[in-house]
DNA sequence: TTGGATCCATTTTTGGATCCCA
DNA sequence: TGGGATCCAAAAATGGATCCAA
């Protein structure tokens, strides 16, 4: 069980992630022969490795989705004890030198966005790596509405990065989206050249989705057609 | 004593509540070796967050009741030397965003009324904060009229905010129900971004009940039950 | 007396910084 | 370097309210 072939469809990996549900993480290791870390300071991509494996992602093939030919991202999503996301999710880099002629429609935010597995797995720190659990699954495609919203910030922060106004960016601007650093450390730059020519280096960094945002989605799934009583309390 | 379980029942709160009926607030801050401030100037939640612990309110856990498994909310209630209340109660903040579409029946407001345990304090500034003395208990709720009372002012309040119109509200609107500042400072602003993607600041600002309100429930509650005759003077 | 202004403690949220692997 | 993310110090919000000038 080591090495998982990639689903032959959508329902093959369904099927695969409703039977890591109630799962711990550990039990998921072993099943790859993977060794569980005492904690994800030094491991911070683990959860999400061992679950890719486990579904029979391509592994770590580049600027790809993890299904290939699903068209399916992979995303876990660490929550605390009441299902809250704990963490904002990573979607991509930017790419900044395409990022001025890119609209919304074809931008690498929204095809890695466009159809994402979100697996639900524990994030509490006050619970040993490989005693954490793996929820459930949730296939999401964005509805209209979080479609807009994101197209709404994402306008914003790629209109600042095409007229150049990088150093303008920081995490606050975007409602459900925001520009992160994303890289090795702050140290670290990235050079590009621009469209007159002029070279700069920057600090890397990636979009991200705010917690909240993933909330949301997560609310709207689970709650909602489930329980017909209002909210608690 | 320093750490007080919560308590089980109703009877069980009552019985502590009415155990420091009489007792000053530095004999109780001694029983949890809580320094006493030498005024509430740089201390102003002390004696609120003292009766607190000396009921064993869950510590100050948020968005919840004081005592949670039993749905009561904790309120000290500071009174001058005739009984009457010398300060407006805060309730809770404004949740902006949720106020279009929340009905008095299920708004924060209401729930945080609905069944209080009032703790009178002697609240007189010429008197040395540890000398003041806790006065009787009074579990509530509110009555019919009470309510409509409320839920009135909390509607045209609500209108307003729902309309976007913070800036015309005042302390002055409101019969018992009143919004007022509730922050850092003048200065401190709250950002928020309405559904049409506006962004705007706002004064954060929280309801209270004015001490005409908090003074009837007093007076009904301690004056008609015990005595029969009519009113004094 | 009132209502705009302010103060503390504590929890929750943020967003800049950082880590591993292929 | 890009893709998998989490860490954690600092900021902001929340719950406890009272102050004080007009």
């Amino acid at each position: 069980m080591s090495d998982v072939e990639p689903p032959r469809d959508e329902a093959e990996l369904m099927a695969r992630a409703r039977a890591l549900a109630g799962r711990s993480l550990a039990a998921v290791a072993a099943d790859h022969s993977v060794a569980v870390p005492p904690d994800l300071r030094r491991a911070k991509g683990w959860v999400g490795q061992l679950i890719e494996r486990a579904l029979g992602a391509t592994a770590s093939s580049r600027a790809a989705p993890d299904f290939e030919s699903l068209g399916i991202e992979l995303k876990t999503l660490p929550v605390d004890a009441r299902g809250k996301p704990v963490e904002s999710t990573f979607v991509c880099t930017i790419p900044l030198s395409e990022m001025p002629d890119t609209e919304w429609t074809d931008s690498r935010v929204r095809s890695k966005l466009d159809h994402v597995l979100w697996v639900v797995v524990d994030g509490r720190r006050s619970v040993p790596v490989g005693e954490r659990r793996i929820g459930a699954p949730l296939l999401w495609r964005p509805t209209p509405e979080e479609d807009a919203a994101l197209r709404f910030d994402f306008e914003e922060l790629a209109g600042l990065v095409a007229r150049g106004r990088m150093d303008d960016i920081t995490g606050k601007l975007g409602r459900c989206l925001q520009i992160r650093p994303k890289g090795r450390n702050a140290a670290h730059r990235r050079g590009m050249v621009d469209e007159d020519g002029e070279r700069s280096r920057t600090l890397p960094r990636g979009f991200y989705l705010r917690a909240t945002f993933t909330a949301g989605i997560l609310q709207r799934s689970f709650r909602l057609p489930s329980a017909e009583g209002g909210e608690p309390r």
